[in-house]
RNA sequence: GCGCAUGUGGUGAAAUUGGUAGACACGUCAGACUUAGGAUCUGAUGCCGCGAGGUGUGGGGGUUCGAGUCCCUCCAUGCGCACCA
């Protein structure tokens, strides 16, 4: 019998869809084992090799806690909302649910084929109504909530209206910028109530800046946006001012960086999410003056957020966003002229723009000043663009001795520059040092800068100038789109005010529309159906949100659902979510660090907070899976005619070789032949120049270049995974991937190494069937020899599993069937192991081999062999024997000699005499297991 | 600019605690079997050298009996953030 992996793959998969081999029951009598992949948005290009890379091991190591006797939760599912589709749905008229089911299918059917474990009974769609369901549940909990900082989690929003109803807003620890007593509550109007109360919904609506295309009449994502223009037709986009949902993600900030030190998560990852968070403390502090207008005298204050307390008596200048409420209003008559073009200067620069020319000093004064609050110091007031409106208070108190842009600036509009840390400051640059003692510093004299910080804040808040105030980066996330392929919010407006869907009008679900274009004043595509918008009976009458809610709704609680796909009473039920808990292990892109992951975990500490689950971060193990990158080739352009590539560069440019990757050679060469028959396939068009072939023994060739891009179908070095697994099967496929390399690197993509593993599955087909005899596999007992290098594979192979370093433990299988070869092993005894191991990686040669055999049950419920320390612990030792360090020689000694003993071996050796020359050791560093060294 | 990661043969890589650098593969070369080889098997393969030997983990320096591994410094590449006060 020949190894048909196709004939075998296919009838394997069949099977165990059949037999439902991987379904899997919340509670088995075996300890739970959860591992989950980032699961999928379904694009229409369907699965290229990179996808596969965390799948394949995930599945790895599923199956492997699996035979180890865990009871193991491997699902899969689609993120099946998002904007593709509906962009696909513009150009094409086709439903996003057509179009969405169709790439769904295609997905699952290119998964199936490589052979995952997943409980497909288990599948959640995040479009599906009976899934988006509780997503919209779940956003309604967020609506109803507000964060209760005394008690540092989520509460029913009606507790705030309790306290607000006792006493107002006077104990509240974060009062959200609103002040009111409990009398000027109670005689609110039910709209003022309502408005007081978004700001502190967790989920909520306000205004927030969109990208907005007159022409195109809509909303664009960043992504649609480049260079300041609309990614399709190219129209100018502005800024403007909408209502949006957001979730206040703000709020949890601090749980979310302290989560991070009880998860494990890989260091970079962990900074990143650091960084995104952005904490940082320090102060707001108010400075005043008094602006002499063209309407006169005016008193006005400056609120600053500044990190640096400790620098307040090196303020040379103040610093507003061009777009500070303020500007115009403190602006002199003298300089108004001046401030209105710069203003105007501003406007005219799109955002892309100002970062990209971010070193280029530009600012106007605006003739106002303002008092320094602890000394008899004027200081004037500028405004400039490389303050962000955006961040912090949209103002700055500006100390050019301590901050390069500060330092820019003064040294750019000849500002005089206080210095208040001595030598440390040389004034040609800027030192942001906190070390430095204080001079010129009022009561901070004399002080390192970073004791003085706290004091300065101190006398700050005792003065009534300001407060303590930590800031973050992080912004609360837009929680709307105006599009249409999205979950519908269950709110109905009236009279500006937002009002919920009752829970048994869930889900909310979202109609059927003929056009996908966006509706007026840039509402989405939901507003065109009046008859649905426009609700004049039911419980609640009014106008619906038009806005769907996006990407990361549907994904930020997936991995709950999972536990428990079926239920429609709740969105999981606590036994299940209790029974499973936190997902033990997590794999996926990095793409995914801060969007996806803060958001989802968010809502898990959202959900811990009302005690549906007994944990509060969703995922206690996260690897990052590298990416691969696929290999691009370019042509060398020279006048009209294609040349060969050189690397001194004598070319004018490169031009894309499409689907390079499949007619070049290793060495970046391409063949005439080749090129030609490449071309009949046509996979490329010729290009339009004239190709200057070289000559070398009749061979006509030309050198491409080569490059390691993302890939992607726009990049032409797409592979597919259908066709290697069409090729060599998916077992040679999984095992492959996994051969790679470390699984969190990022590597070039390149079929030239699969031909190994695939001759090592044909070597170990071979070893249990000849072809023509069939099974040759013998029931005689394994030698010593034989259970030694079987058992050291075990311990290796598991324990090479255990910390995700697949490619290793593909090596150690290699290891193991050399040996077992060489020893002409065709012994049951140890096959059956082999096979066992050898299942996780690829299971269906496992599967096929393991029945032949003689068993039974599938190798999917075996158990995973055990090392036996019997077989690993050797007596003897051929240890490296090195003089000054270097090696000589090696000598097999003992394991149980004593030093005695070792050395006089050592001396007696040949070697060893010749390169110590007569000359006796000083010294013989002898490590048991390890080395011998004599120093001379 | 800041933060993180990574630099090892022609290629993917290994070396888990400071202890024989390059395991395992690809590729290449030589050979065997064969009508044939894009099947299979055997052997060789970091570089220099006929050899003894020398040399070698991005560069330089250090710690150590001993460094790919630890420390300092510089360089390169990738990723993330980017006028963040």
């Amino acid at each position: 019998m020949e190894y048909n992996f196709r004939d075998i793959e296919q009838k394997w998969q069949a099977w165990w869809k059949e037999s439902g081999t991987y379904k899997v029951t919340n509670n088995a009598g075996k300890p739970p084992f959860y591992v989950l992949d980032m699961f999928p948005y379904p694009s229409g290009a369907g699965l290229h090799v990179g996808h596969p890379l965390g799948y394949i091991a995930s599945d790895v190591f599923a199956r492997y806690k699996r035979l180890k006797g865990f009871n193991v939760l491997h699902p899969m599912g689609f993120d099946s909302f998002g904007l593709p589709a509906e962009q696909y749905a513009l150009e094409t008229g086709q439903h996003p649910a057509v179009t969405t089911e169709k790439n769904i299918a295609t997905f699952k059917s290119q998964l199936e084929k490589i052979g995952f474990s997943y409980d497909w009974s288990r599948e959640v769609q995040t479009s599906d109504p009976s899934y988006y369901r509780w997503t919209q549940w779940l956003f309604l909990k967020l609506f109803k909530s507000w964060y209760n900082k005394s008690t540092d989690k989520a509460e029913p929003i009606e507790t705030l209206i309790a306290e607000l109803e006792q006493s107002g807003t006077v104990n509240l620890k974060d009062k959200k910028g609103c002040e009111v007593s409990a009398a000027q509550w109670n005689a609110f109007t039910e709209k003022q109530q309502q408005d007081l109360l978004m700001n502190f919904r967790l989920a909520y609506s306000s205004y927030g800046e969109v990208n907005w295309c007159e022409q195109l009449g809509t909303v664009l994502a960043n992504d649609e946006v480049i260079n300041g223009v609309s990614e399709r037709g190219g129209f100018p986009v502005e800024k403007r001012k909408m209502r949006q949902w957001f979730l206040r993600i703000t709020d949890y900030a601090d749980r979310l960086l302290e989560g991070l030190e009880r998860v494990d998560f890989s260091e970079a990852m962990k900074e990143m999410q650091r960084n995104w968070i952005g904490r940082s403390e320090g102060a707001e502090v108010d400075f005043s003056g008094v602006a002499e207008t063209e309407n006169g005298a005016k008193p006005f204050t400056i609120k600053v957020y500044t990190t640096r307390p400790d620098t307040i008596f090196g303020v040379d200048f103040m610093v507003l966003a061009p777009e500070h409420e303020l500007v115009r209003e403190i602006t002199t008559k003298a300089q108004s002229g001046a401030v209105e073009d710069y203003l105007q200067y501003v406007k005219s620069r799109s955002d892309r723009e100002r970062l990209a020319e971010a070193r280029q000093i530009t600012g106007c004064f605006t003739g106002a000043y303002v008092d320094h609050p602890f000394m008899e110091r004027k200081i004037p007031v500028w405004t400039s663009e490389y303050v962000l409106s955006g961040y912090g208070t949209g103002a700055i108190m500006a100390v050019p001795c301590g901050d390069d842009r500060d330092f820019n600036f003064a040294q750019h509009f000849n500002i005089p520059i206080t210095n208040i840390i001595g030598a440390a400051f040389d004034g040609r640059e800027a030192n942001a040092t906190k070390d430095a003692i204080l001079e010129n510093s009022g009561f901070l004299n004399g002080m390192v800068m970073r004791d003085a910080a706290g004091i300065a804040i101190d006398r700050i808040e005792k003065d009534g100038l300001g407060t303590r105030k930590v800031n973050y980066r992080m912004h609360d996330a837009g929680f709307s789109r105006q599009r249409y392929w999205g979950e519908p919010f269950p709110i109905i407006w009236k009279d500006e005010i937002a009002y919920p869907l009752s829970e048994d009008e869930l889900p909310l679900e979202l109609p059927f529309v003929e056009k996908y274009g966006p509706g007026k004043n840039g509402e989405g595509p939901l507003s065109n159906l009046e008859d649905w918008v426009n609700v004049k009976e039911g419980p609640t009458t009014g106008r619906r949100e038009t806005s769907t809610m996006p990407g990361y709704a549907g994904s930020s609680w997936y991995f709950l659902r999972f536990t428990d796909p079926g239920n429609s009473n709740e969105f999981a039920s606590k036994s299940a979510m209790d029974y499973w808990g936190q997902v033990d292990l997590y794999i996926g892109g990095t793409e995914h660090a801060v969007g996806h992951l803060l958001y989802s975990r968010m809502w898990t500490k959202f959900i811990y907070d009302y005690g549906y689950i007994s944990f509060d971060e969703p995922y206690k193990r996260l690897i990052n899976q590298g990416m691969i990158t696929g290999k691009s080739y370019f042509f060398a352009r020279k006048g009209d005619s294609i040349v060969s590539y050189t690397e001194d560069g004598t070319y004018d440019s490169m031009i894309r070789f499409k689907y390079g990757h499949k007619a070049v050679d290793s060495t970046g060469k391409l063949t005439r032949k080749v090129f030609e028959a490449f071309l009949k396939e046509a996979m490329h068009e010729a290009p339009a120049q004239s190709i200057v072939w070289e000559q070398n023994g009749g061979e006509e060739f030309i050198f491409v270049k080569e490059e390691s891009e993302k890939m992607s179908k726009s990049k032409f070095n797409v592979d597919n995974p259908d066709d290697l697994v069409y090729k060599y099967g998916a077992d040679t496929f999984r095992m492959y991937e996994m051969f790679l390399g470390p699984i969190e690197q990022s590597k070039p993509w390149d079929t030239k190494g699969i031909e190994g593993v695939n001759r090592f599955l044909k070597k170990l087909w071979r070893m249990c069937m000849d072809e023509q005899k069939g099974l040759v596999v013998t029931d005689e007992p394994a030698t010593v020899a034989e259970l030694r290098v079987l058992h050291k594979a075990i311990k290796k192979i598991s324990e090479d599993t255990e910390r995700f370093s697949f490619n290793t433990a593909v090596s150690a299988f290699m290891i193991l069937l050399n040996d077992l070869s060489d020893l002409k092993c065709r012994k049951k005894e140890i096959l059956t192991p082999l096979l066992i191991m050898l299942s996780p990686y690829a299971p269906h040669i496992a599967e096929e081999l393991y029945r032949a055999l003689g068993y039974e049950g599938s190798v999917v419920t075996a158990d995973y062999p055990q090392a036996d320390e019997k077989y690993l612990t050797e007596s003897e030792k051929e240890y490296p024997v090195s003089i000054n360090g270097k090696m000589r020689t090696t000598i097999v000694i003992s394991l149980s000699a004593t030093q005695d003993e070792v050395e006089s071996i050592v001396m007696s050796n040949e070697v060893v005499q010749r390169w110590l020359d007569q000359k006796t050791p000083k010294k013989v560093i002898y490590v048991k297991n390890k080395m011998i060294n004599l120093v001379v």
